[in-house]
DNA sequence: GATGAATGAGGCTTCATTCAT
DNA sequence: CATGAATGAAGCCTCATTCAT
């Protein structure tokens, strides 16, 4: 008789209050990649999630606040996964460097998630707070960890003394391209090529660019 | 009747008056890619084109009409301008790639239209007729361009037998981030580069990825 | 048993119980004074009180009915003290004046107390009920108070034959401005005055206003 | 032919133009005063003027900016004849004291505009902007008009050597609540004697209070 | 043709109120 | 009794579009 009641009682409200932020998310991600930031209703993704307009300020302070929880629920968690594979990575560097790219494309790529580049690239102008927070969040962390990968390769004589810094941005153009690609135009065109065919011959191209000749010569 | 600029006055005011719609598309293709196709408002591009906002529909239904026109009026000349550049190459197939590439980079990349790609692949999903046009009108004779220097050089023994269809892509990719890379977010970390480092790495990667062997064996 | 504070738990919950009405206008009181009526909220006056926004609602009707329990129990426990401080009063006119508006700030004006008359100026128009309510219960109460004063005075030939019904209004209004200051703009420029230098300079007019000339002349 | 035609094609629109200021401020001011800042909605403002919601905003930035014209557009010209009057002013300084006071209540009390001060002690809390507006471009000019007038009258020995900011309260304080009076409750009890018989007999305590004593005696 | 004043639908956000637990 | 999640009606403001001049 000390209060049993009291948790069977909220069980049902509990479980909706601690799943709301989830489905809000979910709702969220799907508008978000579909139409755009802007161009996304905050009505459309409570409706979408079930709930009233105002519910979802219940749980986040607007759609600034919305966004970034999508971006941090999403995107962070692929980054630490990469960061902790990079960490504990005990192979060759080609191999490394494949296991990231993948990683990304498995985690974020193939996913609805897929569609956020291409909606920061669009409207970082717009919403200074949107781009600096994804910058800091996700680009940085993300060259940061590439970086690692390229500098790895370097200092083990796997890769060419390469400028790191823009290595690592011809490295993830073709990726972020097939991200943008999938979520607009030329769905077909490009999007009809297997991710085993375009990857094996992205892979096939950027590691010869990378590796030191064979014959061993220097560079 | 000194100078043909100062001629009588109506003339002037009819130049003016077909002038109008290039102003209008100008100023609007500033905006749209500075700010996106919903960040655009429409006093803006008329302030910009130094005419008021209800000029501005004498000449275009809207703003739909005004963004199809922007997307035409600013890229078909530059494919033009590309093609023409292209024809009639004599050299290896290296430097065909490096020519077709940097004049793409020179023409459109380096200039306002370089914004074009961004705002495409952001607002394809709102615009179907404006996807379907570009692709029709422009990745489609893009991508036959680029295919066919990559088939030159497989044809000649220069490259090795990639998959040429995701191979255009994946050599196009760094070149379309970079664009958008100009006109959004990360303008610091990699704009801060220089064209010159940039595609210097760039060609460096993407011909070691697509040369033969040096050894002379097959693939 | 050792105190009585420390009675079995039932009593304290049902102390608790029958406190919370006045726990939740003693804190609506606060912040209505410091926000005005509109722009309380409702969750604030809870949080306040440390209850719930649902329990306000098994105690008031709604956000009018707390406005009006706030002014009725706010107002007439003063109002009661003010006058049981007057009665009886034994000495001369100006010292019973001086009495009245001495115990009227000490016991309301330089109270929390002191903010309800500008909330009831100001939302009179909004609150007819609380307007007439107010009239009848202060502002007569209160006026006959004052008129005996002054009217003593006249009476026992220490004031001028002043018109009483306007004196008593001039009387309490910079009263009643130094409650509106306090509770409101202007805080620093005449809020930064002592009560005592306030009062000192208020008797000082006041008096020389209302008593008959010294030289003894009728007026 | 030079081109009349263009004057008179838009007089009408231009005379719209040119009024629809001052209909807005017309409008918004009866509502202010009517129902305070908060609780007054656009709409309503823009409907009593007879225009849509959107062509305030052509006018204004937004309320707050309305408010400020409104206040700007009533007060300050009052204040400004103030202190016109102050300064060239040449009999003594009771008779000052009287034409300013009396000025202030036939300019703003007695209008419309004498509901101002009391929408601005209500809210001043919730609107910092507007508070510091009203107090640097009202609160401070009026008391320093006051002040002048004060020490004007020290200075010319006609007046007791008073705290002179204390005073300019005391003095002001009567009238600041015969207008809050005559805009909230009360207005039967003392709104029902007549600016005449309340004035007559503020001067005659106001007057007593601050003149020095008749005798000659020092203070 | 050109202007720019006017419109009104629609978006984000707030908050008094309700009700299932 | 008490809770707090949920609602939905407004309010402020923006801006594409229209139309009288």
């Amino acid at each position: 008789m000390t209060s049993p009641s009291r948790c069977a009682k909220k069980t049902t409200h509990r479980r909706r209050k601690e799943a709301r932020p989830g489905e809000l998310t979910a709702a969220a991600l799907d508008l978000f990649v579909e139409k755009g930031y802007a161009a996304t209703r905050l009505d459309d993704v409570a409706a979408r999630a079930g709930v009233s307009k105002g519910t979802l300020y219940l749980y986040f302070d607007g759609k600034e606040a919305l966004f970034k929880a999508v971006v941090r629920e999403g995107i962070l968690p692929a980054l630490a996964e990469g960061e902790s594979l990079v960490a504990g990575f005990a192979g060759n560097s080609e191999e490394l460097l494949r296991a990231v790219v993948i990683g990304i494309w498995r985690l974020i790529g193939s996913q609805r998630l897929g569609g956020i580049p291409k909606l920061i690239f669009a409207e970082a102008g717009n919403f200074p707070e949107i781009a600096s927070f994804y910058h800091e969040e996700v680009i940085q962390r993300g060259t940061t960890l590439l970086s690692s990968v390229i500098e790895r390769g370097i200092a083990r004589g796997e890769f060419r003394a390469v400028d790191v810094h823009v290595t690592v941005h011809l490295v993830i153009a073709p990726v972020l391209m097939r991200m943008i690609w999938r979520h607009s135009i030329d769905c077909c065109a490009i999007a009809g090529v297997t991710d085993e065919g375009y990857f094996a011959e992205y892979f096939e191209i950027m590691l010869r660019g990378l590796r030191k000749s064979p014959s061993g010569k220097a560079n």
